[in-house]
RNA sequence: CGGGGCGUAGCGCAGUUUGGUAGCGCGCUUGGUUCGGGACCAAGAGGUCGCAGGUUCAAAUCCUGUCGCCCCGACCA
């Protein structure tokens, strides 16, 4: 491609709209320009990466057995109705009328469709397992889309489905999606790492991993083991507790005055006491029913873990009104001895404090010595909590350690959820009618240009890595004057292009450092350099965008260098 | 949805307090000089000041409404 004719509005200075480093990379490069909140256009430039991106997926998707198809955006509400989804999903979904007023969604996601599709196409055990996807656009309608690509409305979304006989079935599918999208991510050229996760509002049976790049920029917090393979995302990490070998004896509870103390912090300082040592209250509204959540005072609850283990659809922490309702002491003064008609659940570290401090229920007032199961009763008992940096590792009790990630995929064993839900069913060798057991599997691929930007890059602009590059080489004629540079700049350009390389000749009439600049800026990972000595010496400067890395090879072996270069890069996934 | 901020030329911004008929830098066009890391000089093009009402002799500026965008939070396959 030659520049003069590419579509590429670079940008000097940052838009003041963009945030994050990607978005703005993606912006100032001339890759992206957004149309409305979280949808976008995708220019030349953006587009060869998603594309790169979309053939690596390809080639794995189908290594791995899979076939792909393409499914209606447009989707029937009757089949959302049907799985249940079409209340349950709220206002996320983008709904619409037509002109005979039947309703339908743009899909946010498509298990609906397709085991809709599969259920009228597939009878026979002989057809499965069946594993169908497709690259597609999907619609969510994000209560706050943000950070450009990352959280769009409109975004790019690989999504396999895996039909098998049974749960073994699905086990190997699994693993072989797992095995895929590590092979994807790897090839894209970024570290990432899976993680164990929250199944989530897309339900599922049990087991689903996320693949996250790890950024600072990430929205979604996880947990890792540096001396074993355990990782996990904080929603989903199990908190490691042994109870104590030797614990205090109880003593008698009694009432004290803390005025004014309200926190956790304020009232452990107040009574000399660690915030280890205190049970902090906490009320939810859980589906329109109150209840109360215990928990040690130095720790913070994992609502995912809370709202798994009620088997509630909405949970939100209580108002200070409805606080009031269940005790006299409102939110500064809650504590499990003495409140209102509520269900206690604790976190199962606190049914091993003998001494614990909790409030009283009434204003200015805590209780010493509380027992739990003495002083109170609980409902349940299980694991609540938030996991903190440095805790145990639950498999091998290292010391975990926290990171910011970027989910980029995500696999899901589903289960029978959807294939009961719409009757989607297959013969055995026996005649039976027999559930379809399902896996979905989706890729971010437009959040994963944003990701590997994210990862990949410096205050020159983007680096990227040689496999989703939307070029690999640059070619710079440093003086569009010097008719020798011209020609030598076309005829290295032609060369490489035969040899099927991805060449992008910068054959504007600007200054060098015009060139040198927006080579930099749009990250390609090779630029050759004919520069004012070439008539001299012969020799042209081939310089390497990741290292600054730097050859000055003949002219007659650029072709050679280039291509060494460009394999070791793609060996090594850099 | 709660909180905060912003809409003035393609991009970044000033002008709004105190109403007087729109400006700066970059980019863009033309000519010239430059030419290995975002050059310089000169001449240009480009804006219903988000939109709609209102106040006024006069509104980018004041008032009311509305739309859009961004950030924080809640939420999120």
């Amino acid at each position: 491609m030659r520049m003069t004719q590419l579509l590429m509005p670079t940008l000097r200075e940052t838009p003041a709209e963009a945030e994050v480093v990607s978005h703005q990379l993606l912006l100032r490069a001339g890759f992206i320009r957004r149309s409305s909140a979280g949808v976008y256009h995708y220019l030349p430039l953006g587009q060869r990466v998603l594309r790169k991106i979309m053939a690596i997926v390809r080639e794995e998707m189908d290594a791995a057995g899979g076939q792909e198809i393409l499914m209606p955006i447009i989707q029937p509400a009757e089949l959302w109705l049907e799985s249940g989804r079409w209340h349950v999903y709220g206002e996320e979904l983008f709904r619409l009328k037509d002109r005979h007023q039947r309703e339908f969604c743009l899909g946010p996601t498509h298990e609906e469709i397709v085991t809709d599709l599969v259920r009228h196409n597939v009878r026979s055990y002989r057809d499965l397992p069946l594993l169908v996807y497709q690259i597609a656009n999907k619609y969510r309608d994000e209560r706050r889309p943000r950070f450009g690509l990352m959280r769009g409305r409109e975004f790019i979304m690989k999504d396999l489905y895996s039909f098998d006989r049974d749960e073994a079935g699905l086990e190997e599918s699994y693993h072989h999606m797992y095995t895929a999208y590590s092979n994807v991510f790897r090839r894209c050229g970024l570290t990432f790492r899976p993680v164990e996760a929250d199944a989530g509002a897309i339900g599922g049976t049990a087991g689903t991993h996320e693949f996250m790049v790890l950024a600072n920029s990430g929205e979604a917090l996880v947990v890792y083991c540096a001396a074993c393979d355990y990782a996990a995302n904080v929603e989903k990490a199990e908190c490691s507790f042994e109870p104590p070998v030797d614990p205090e004896l109880p003593l008698a509870m009694t009432k004290v005055a803390t005025p004014g103390q309200r926190t956790i912090a304020e009232v452990a300082s107040f009574l000399q006491v660690l915030p280890a040592e205190t049970i902090k209250t906490m009320v939810y509204l859980a589906d329109d029913k109150l209840i109360a959540v215990l928990i040690r005072g130095d720790r913070e609850i994992n609502e995912v873990k809370l709202l798994n283990y009620l088997g509630c659809l909405d949970l939100r922490l209580a108002t200070e009104a409805e606080c009031q309702a269940v005790s006299a002491g409102g939110a500064g003064y809650l504590g499990p001895v003495g409140l209102k008609d509520v269900p206690v659940y604790a976190d199962q570290e606190v049914m091993g404090m003998m001494r614990a401090v909790s409030g009283a229920n009434e204003p200015d007032a805590h209780y010493v010595n509380v027992c739990p199961g003495r002083d109170f009763a609980v409902e349940g008992v299980t694991d609540l909590r938030l996991v903190q940096s440095g805790e145990p590792c639950p498999h091998c009790k290292t010391a975990l350690t926290t990171a910011r990630g970027i989910e980029v995929g995500q696999v899901f064993k589903l289960g029978i959820k959807y294939s009961k839900a719409l009757n989607c069913t297959y013969l055995d060798e026996k005649g039976q009618e027999q559930l379809m057991v399902m896996g979905c599997y989706g890729i971010g691929v437009s959040r994963t240009m944003a990701a590997a930007i994210e990862q990949n890059h410096d205050a020159d602009g983007i680096i990227w890595p040689v496999a989703i590059a939307p070029f690999q080489v640059i070619i710079v004629p440093v003086s569009t004057k010097d008719a020798v540079q011209v020609q030598t700049a076309a005829d290295i350009y032609q060369e490489l292009n035969r040899e099927g390389f991805e060449v992008l000749l910068d054959d504007r009439a600007e200054r060098a450092g015009v060139k040198f600049k927006d080579a930099d800026l749009i990250g390609i990972p090779f630029r050759v350099t004919i520069g004012n000595k070439y008539a001299a010496d012969g020799l042209v400067e081939i310089k390497v965008r990741k290292n600054g890395e730097q050859f000055k090879v003949p002219r007659t072996e650029v072709r050679a260098k280039i291509r060494e270069l460009i394999q070791h890069s793609l060996v090594h996934n850099a």
